[in-house]
DNA sequence: GAGTTTGAAACT
DNA sequence: CAGTTTCAAACTC
């Protein structure tokens, strides 16, 4: 496929010129044509104005160095209480919302100082940066962020008024610590001037307060977006990348000295502790590589030091959860992606961070079955918004993901070396274990090992177990009352709890064997082995499973990728049970059926009887097959689009299984799942009953790229291209105003076909989740997407730039 | 909460 | 590999 060096070097390029984008006369032209100047204008500072909607979420380090930390920041943050983020995040909400109490700002300012998290520190950074720190608290604080970065980066553009309004809204948004810190050495330099933001405010028309709204809007869809590509974000790599855009900012110099204290480190890595579950931990291997981090010399690494435990605790926790969840560019990152991709698709890593490494490998033991069984990973994201739930599924699905990512990563690199045979591609969502598996021999000890390291369940279990040398002893205490407890096998933080009886957790009937992971508090099992301390045990009856069926403990739900009988190519297809079901009764529209618990449709694999899954059928998916067989073979030259597309895409952590967990919220159909990029025109046809309006629409089209450059819809898609392009790469962008009219990405020399990919890629991932936020948020990020929708028609229309082929825009609803 | 149903896992 | 048994989750009442 595509040579990762091209798409690097364009990609990569622009990291230097962040401030010669500003300086350019693209840079000011487009920034003129802003028609959402207020907004704009803030993000302006930092590089193309107006087109950060989408490119909040990609933005690219060189642009936007703010937003990069802020992807980093979240991951790491630490998981504070939920509730008193939650209860912070509102009553900032409250306040900025609230034009009528100007005075407020004070008021929260207040709030925050008394507000004894020890992740302030995080805070400090993130809240300049607008990192929002805690997962749990990202939403809203996120909501902080854009406002808080613009206003700052304002400064030198705004008016007086508009920098005080600016601070006046960081202090309403804003509890932490750093915020508070930044206010009183800004504000009491001149307190007048705070005050006059206030007057001025109150004066101000509504306007200023739709503003602001606009800026919680935004980021709030930059958080949902983070959330779900951010969060396999290394921490470590946050860390850095926080640090580096303090470093760069001179506002924030101060910030950077108050964060040298070690001290909040240690205080969110134990508040991160309580959130350990009996789930996989790689903390060792991260610490090793914290420590071993060339970072480490690095002015504010003191920082960076003393949070590392916390963080990466964060990240790790997830393993045991259950999640299905979108991967992300910034996890790709950490299986030593190409340097370009990375660095186009997460800024937030193209640093240099050193933590690329770690925990996908490690990861896995069996978590198997985790994710497909909960399909509410965003869902949850939303819950952590409205009801600020525990973190434990973002930092789960940041495991899940980071993860998966190994496993896409290995699946490209033997695509790479030419392997086209038909292969499985293990679905995001499916298991992370076999992901780990594939990175490592089943059974490696290194791979259960973390478990020890889950603090909470294991020593619980720990003492249990000293109390009560006979196994059947385990588990007495009232499993009833733990069942009952579980009503569901997933429990609201995601992990599993099972109910086994006679098989002492040691086969496969048992979800949490299954799924690679320890027996923990939550569940009501009985004599059970599968406990840390019987280790040696579980290794050998996994071993011994595994002999009968190496398969056994790889993930259920897979994503296939079969060989095109015609051009030997690679045709994407579903995300399905890697077996099948064997449904009689329940007509795969229970839960007994897996396909249908997974919430994928049921395939040609599978034995089902009367089949009727929702998320599609065993006939429709042979129908759909055939006819994408059919297309792959007449179109060559879309499969080799279409492969590339697909490739990138996994790379920016976007494989269509993730996709398709992440669209949990409408269901992916056959069509989506089978995608065959390109040849989605039949296929959507013939499935749109299935379809709920959901962003595969647009991805499917996007897929098409190249397939119809003069697509009526390609115009329209165009300033998405555009958008991502100019946002995330500079280069791209100066590539496409010199090609004029006539050129089109398609048309690149065959070295340009790795950045073109990339970009669709992107393309296809911001509209995939700015769709999805939409979703989630409707309310929210209507407004402030169309605006920026349309302003980048106007931008397009005026560099009288070619649309891209297979972009399709759609306007959010 | 008890009992039933269901289909995967395990076994033969 | 097919048939049967065992098992635990899902489901119903």
């Amino acid at each position: 496929m595509e040579s990762p060096e091209t798409a690097k070097t364009t990609t990569t390029s622009s990291s230097s010129d962040s401030v010669a984008v500003q300086d350019s006369p693209i840079f000011s032209y487009i920034s003129n044509l802003s028609p959402i100047q207020p907004v704009k204008v803030a993000n302006g500072a930092q590089g193309f104005p107006g087109l950060n909607s989408p490119p909040l979420v990609f933005t690219s380090p060189q642009i936007n160095p703010h937003r990069e930390a802020r992807f980093l920041k979240r991951p790491q943050c630490p998981q504070s209480s939920s509730v008193e983020l939650s209860q912070r995040d509102d009553g900032c909400k409250k306040i900025a919302s609230d034009p009528d109490v100007p005075g407020k700002s004070v008021a929260q300012l207040s709030c925050g100082l008394m507000i004894p998290s020890t992740e302030k520190e995080c805070d400090t950074e993130a809240s300049v940066k607008g990192q929002p720190c805690s997962s749990s608290g990202c939403f809203d604080e996120y909501l902080a962020d854009p406002v808080e970065v613009d206003s700052f980066n304002d400064v030198p553009q705004s008016s007086q008024s508009d920098l005080t309004d600016l601070k006046r809204t960081i202090t309403k948004l804003d509890n932490n610590k750093d915020i508070r810190e930044d206010i009183d050495t800004e504000a009491d330099a001149s307190p007048a001037l705070v005050e006059q933001s206030e007057k001025h405010l109150q004066g101000k028309s509504t306007s200023d307060v739709k503003l602001v709204e606009t800026e919680e809007k935004q980021r709030l869809s930059t958080e949902c977006s983070n959330i779900e590509s951010n969060m396999s974000v290394d921490h470590a790599s946050n860390e850095k990348q926080c640090e580096h855009t303090l470093a760069q900012s001179p506002l924030n110099l101060e910030r950077k000295q108050v964060s040298n204290t070690s001290q909040l480190g240690e205080q969110a890595s134990q508040h991160k502790r309580g959130m350990r579950r009996r789930c996989l931990q790689f903390e060792e291997a991260h610490l090793s590589t914290i420590a071993n981090s060339p970072n480490s010399s690095n002015p504010t690494n003191s920082v960076t030091k003393s949070r590392s435990p916390a963080t990466h605790v964060d990240l790790e926790i997830p393993e045991s959860s259950c999640v299905n969840l979108t991967a992300t560019s910034s996890n790709r990152k950490l299986v030593n992606l190409p340097q370009p991709i990375s660095n186009s698709f997460s800024p937030h890593n193209s640093g240099n961070s050193p933590l690329k490494v770690s925990k996908p490998s490690g990861i896995g033991l069996h978590l198997n079955r985790i994710v497909s069984a909960v399909p509410i990973d965003f869902v949850s994201v939303q819950r952590l918004k409205t009801e600020s739930i525990t973190n434990c599924h973002l930092m789960e699905n940041v495991k899940t993901r980071s993860i998966s990512s190994n496993t896409v990563e290995e699946a490209l690199a033997s695509t790479e070396v030419g392997m086209q045979e038909t292969k499985t591609l293990i679905a995001a969502s499916s298991s992370p274990s076999e992901s780990c598996r594939g990175m490592k021999p089943l059974n490696n000890p290194v791979l259960l090992k973390p478990t020890k390291h889950c603090a909470n369940s294991h020593d619980k279990r720990k003492s249990n177990s000293e109390h009560s040398n006979s196994f059947d002893e385990f588990n007495q205490p009232s499993p009833r009352n733990k069942r009952k407890k579980a009503s569901s096998n997933i429990d609201y933080e995601g992990c599993k709890h099972c109910n086994c009886k006679r098989t002492k957790c040691l086969k496969l009937y048992c979800e949490c064997f299954a799924a690679g992971i320890y027996c923990a508090d939550p569940c009501a099992c009985q004599g059970c082995f599968n406990r840390p301390e019987y280790e040696d045990t579980v290794l050998e009856t996994r071993q011994q499973i595994e002999s009968r069926n190496p398969l056994a403990f790889a993930p259920k739900i897979v994503q296939r990728v079969t060989e095109s009988p015609a051009n030997n190519r690679l045709a994407p297809s579903s995300a399905r049970h890697k077996r099948g079901c064997n449904c009689k009764k329940s007509m795969c529209l229970k839960k007994y059926c897996e396909c249908y618990q997974a919430n994928v449709g049921c395939s040609d694999g599978c034995r089902c009887e009367g089949c009727k899954n929702v998320y599609g059928r065993k006939e429709d998916y042979g129908v759909i097959k055939e006819m994408v067989s059919q297309r792959v073979n007449d179109e060559s030259f879309e499969d080799a689009s279409n492969e590339k597309l697909e490739m990138v895409a996994i790379w920016n952590g976007l494989s269509q299984t993730e996709l398709y967990n992440l669209h949990n919220l409408t269901p992916l159909t056959p069509s989506f799942q089978f995608s065959d990029h390109g040849k989605d025109a039949p296929k959507s046809q013939l499935l749109s009953r299935r379809y709920l309006p959901s962003p595969e629409s647009d991805l499917t089209a996007l897929s098409s790229y190249g397939k119809s450059p003069r697509s009526p819809r390609s115009s329209d898609s165009h300033d998405m291209f555009l958008n991502t392009n100019k946002n995330l790469d500079i280069v791209s962008c100066d590539r496409e105003l010199d090609h004029s009219s006539s050129e089109r990405i398609d048309q690149l020399s065959p070295s340009d076909d790795g950045l073109a990919s990339v970009l669709i890629a992107l393309n296809c991932q911001i509209l995939f989740q700015q769709q999805r936020l939409l979703q989630l948020h409707p309310k929210q990020g209507t407004c402030r997407e169309v605006q920026e929708f349309n302003f980048v028609l106007e931008v397009v229309d005026s560099l009288q730039v070619v649309p891209f082929a297979g972009v399709v825009h759609q306007l959010p609803q």
